[in-house]
DNA sequence: CACGCAATAT
DNA sequence: CATATTGCGT
């Protein structure tokens, strides 16, 4: 670290073997950074145990680390030869893993988020209070209030769910029966697809209960305008499902 | 832009 | 396998 932002000074620092250099003073930022990388590399040198273990206990044994120069830019970093590249291809998506501390041990970032029945139930709750033809993702995801959860992540659940395609995980299964959502359809024709925004996921047979609201409730904005011109286009035979009972 | 959907990737 | 991502039309 150095207060001086000297390109020359800074070139001499690596060749001398300095790993990389940053210009003083060291920003939150810029450390949320760099630990990425330092765990990444701490990893990397025990991948085996990893293997071994499943998850790394955090070892505060720093030694051996190495960048190897893929810092960003964004704080007058200088580093190793490869790094402009790179910097160059930083637009790109580069899928490095990332890690996160939880309850003091550094873990990788799993790139998957179990829908358990919980997480599934909160999505379920949101769905609930947004009512049929309100359940957008983005909605959805501010209802949950689940943290590090996307409104991607969430959309893809909702297209899951509406297929009927989503059963919770291996030890949660409250149900046995999966079911494959072909018969209990209310469209007799069969090939009539509900294409509207918005729609609810269809419910599982014997899945809990979801409270809707009233459906009276829903204003009829631009966005019901929307609604009809767009199922204009479509058979005319689909019904909405009204929660009549 | 957000959305939805199928196909594809991880 | 369950999810994530992508491509493309709306």
């Amino acid at each position: 670290m150095s207060v001086e932002d000297n390109a020359f000074l800074a070139m001499e620092a690596l060749e001398i073997g300095a790993l990389l250099c940053i210009e003083k003073p060291v920003t939150l930022d810029m450390l949320k950074c760099l630990w990425q990388h330092v765990a990444r590399e701490k990893m990397g040198i025990y991948k085996e145990k990893e293997r071994r273990m499943g998850t790394i206990e955090e070892n505060n044994n720093m030694r051996g680390i190495e960048f190897r120069g893929e810092i960003e830019d964004e704080h007058n970093i200088i580093g190793s030869d490869n790094m402009k590249d790179k910097i160059l291809e930083g637009k790109k998506k580069i899928s490095e893993p990332e890690y996160q501390i939880v309850n003091n041990k550094v873990k990788r970032k799993s790139v998957h988020t179990e829908w358990t029945q919980e997480l599934h139930g909160k999505f379920m709750d949101a769905v609930g209070q947004l009512g049929e033809g309100m359940c957008f993702p983005k909605e959805i995801l501010k209802l949950m209030k689940v943290p590090g959860l996307t409104r991607v992540q969430v959309a893809s659940h909702l297209q899951k769910c509406r297929k009927n395609n989503w059963q919770p995980p291996e030890g949660e299964k409250y149900q046995q029966n999966n079911v494959p959502a072909a018969s209990l359809d209310t469209d007799p024709s069969g090939q009539n697809k509900p294409r509207r925004f918005g729609s609810m996921p269809r419910l599982m047979k014997n899945s809990f209960i979801v409270h809707q609201e009233k459906a009276s409730e829903v204003s009829k904005s631009h966005f019901e305008e929307e609604i009809s011109n767009y199922v204009g286009h479509e058979t005319t035979t689909m019904a909405p499902i009204k929660n009549s009972h």
